[in-house]
DNA sequence: GGTCGAATAT
DNA sequence: GATATTCGAC
């Protein structure tokens, strides 16, 4: 159908993108549609459209959690832009960018004050396009009717270090640190850039690809590569982050959170070396051994790519109603414990058990029914999930081996981690945005204050006093409240404290 | 001159 | 509290 072909196509070109913000585009102009769509995806956007408002509303129920962002024209039959900004703000919590040929200052702050994250005047220009990201899932902001001047792109980032530049100048020649001239209403501050879990996990990942000791905000930003993020937004990002990991380091997490009433979590392991916490995918030793995961790792991989640091071939069919494999190399004996996202479509952990070579693994979608569990002792594994629009998902658990079923309408693919412990692979998949999560990252996001949107809702108060297992089980029951009536929890799933104390706790990971 | 990172401003 | 900006150091 028409959500069909608006994905497929969305994901045929999201293989090719490196930003992971999914947009969905409402307008009932054709045109318009067609147009804005097409620039959104040329500044590397995901983008599903939709004609009308009340599509628009059946497609965001159907993929919970998958949009960050919802843009949408102002006029439209039926319900207008600001209903459906209602609706949607109401329901889905998710910010709305309103686009419209109507300039008029009343229609736009109205707009504004109605809670719309940004009004855009069409004819949309990229630069407003290239702003959009800004906006995506961000708790609300204070919203601005003139345009944020952000420098995203060259030229005006150009125009706005010349200008700062010169002035900075004029002031530093002076220098002394006199008082500094009072910062005039011309010399705006850049917008804010808004970390939102997307931007945040990738630069996890760029930490974990360069090495924390190695992780430097211009290095960060290559790895990163998020267009229009500035060497200066990540300087600022990782200040933050150290002070994080310095407050975990110093064992605060351990006393003030109350994480584990015996302290054997975050400390043993992590006190000591900020590198413990990292999985040992990354770890030197680990590279060392696999030195041909480093091969390509000038950047990241696009998000919803696998990474290919975890040695996945990725193999790309330009057809994307074919499958797509990837073929996970054997990680020998990393011991890993890897949670799911607390926002994790796939609402579980995939896992199985093979001394083979290869995992030949193509999951896609959401799966409302909890984790897929495979336990193979023997060949490779094939394993290919069906997404199924009647149930929005996978098609219940598997249990057994094998499992083969045809897949068709491939939407996402987020293999992301594999780990073995005992014979016991775990297979993580991330969420859309392709991210994989350990523990570490999932504490680091709530200390970081940025799992604070969408489904995540375990809060920070939420967490303190709280036994870590039982974290643990908040968060997945969270997230699977959201699809599975039957909340599956992480000892349900062979998560239990021994488990997890052997992985923070004993677990040697170098 | 570019970059880092701690300190400081907003 | 989060992010931007400043500024001394390298």
């Amino acid at each position: 159908m028409d959500e069909e072909d608006g994905r497929c196509e969305s994901v045929l070109e999201s293989r090719m993108l490196s930003v992971d913000i999914h947009i969905l585009l409402v307008d009932d102009d054709a045109t318009s549609l067609a147009v804005v769509s097409a620039m959104l995806r040329l500044c590397k956007y995901q983008v599903v459209t939709r004609r009308s408002p009340i599509e628009a509303l059946d497609t965001l129920r159907a993929k919970k959690g998958f949009f960050d962002l919802v843009v949408t024209d102002l006029h439209m039959p039926q319900m207008n832009g600001l209903q459906l900004q209602k609706q949607v703000t109401k329901e889905f919590k998710l910010p709305v960018i309103m686009m419209s040929a109507d300039e008029k200052p009343s229609v736009i702050l109205k707009s504004l004050e109605e809670g719309v994250s940004f009004y855009m005047v069409k004819p949309i220009s990229l630069d407003d396009v290239k702003q959009v990201w800004q906006y995506a899932i961000t708790p609300k902001q204070t919203r601005t009717l003139i345009r944020p001047q952000l420098s995203i792109d060259k030229p005006s980032k150009k125009e706005i270090i010349k200008l700062s530049k010169s002035e900075r100048t004029k002031n530093k020649t002076k220098k002394a640190k006199e008082t500094r001239v009072p910062q005039t209403s011309i010399a705006k501050r850049k917008a804010k850039v808004v970390w939102t879990n997307s931007l945040h996990n990738r630069f996890l990942q760029a930490i974990r690809l360069i090495g924390l000791d190695k992780a430097v905000p211009k290095k960060i930003l290559e790895f990163m590569n998020v267009p229009g993020l500035t060497r200066e937004n990540v300087a600022s990002h990782l200040q933050k982050y150290r002070i994080f990991l310095k407050r975990v380091a110093e064992k605060g997490a351990c006393n003030s959170m109350k994480i584990y009433s015996d302290c054997t979590l975050l400390r043993s392991s992590f006190a000591s070396s900020h590198f413990q916490f990292q999985s040992p995918l990354y770890t030197p030793k680990f590279q060392s051994q696999h030195p041909y995961l480093l091969e390509e790792q000038q950047l990241m991989a696009p998000l919803n790519y696998p990474s290919p640091l975890l040695g996945a071939n990725y193999i790309s069919h330009p057809n994307p109603n074919l499958e797509i494999e990837n073929s996970l190399t054997h990680l020998e004996n990393q011991s890993l414990l890897t949670l799911n996202k607390p926002n994790f479509p796939f609402n579980g952990l995939v896992s199985s058990s093979t001394r083979t070579d290869q995992n030949f693994v193509s999951i896609e979608n959401e799966n409302p029914n909890g984790g897929l569990r495979l336990n193979n002792n023997g060949v490779s594994n094939h394993v290919q999930a069906t997404h199924d629009h009647n149930n929005g998902g996978f098609c219940g658990n598997f249990e057994g081996t094998n499992q083969v079923l045809q897949n068709k309408n491939v939407e996402e693919n987020g293999v992301v981690l594999v780990s073995s412990k005992e014979g016991n692979d775990t297979i993580a998949f991330g969420d859309q945005i392709g991210e994989h999560q350990n523990c570490f990252d999932v504490l680091s996001e709530i200390f970081m204050g940025h799992n604070h949107h969408n489904q995540t809702s375990l809060r920070r108060e939420e967490m303190v006093d709280m036994e870590l297992s039982h974290m643990w089980n908040g968060i997945e029951m969270e997230a699977s409240s959201k699809q599975d009536l039957q909340p599956s929890t992480l000892s349900a799933q062979g998560w239990d404290d021994d488990m997890l104390r052997t992985f923070l706790g004993d677990a040697s990971f170098s």
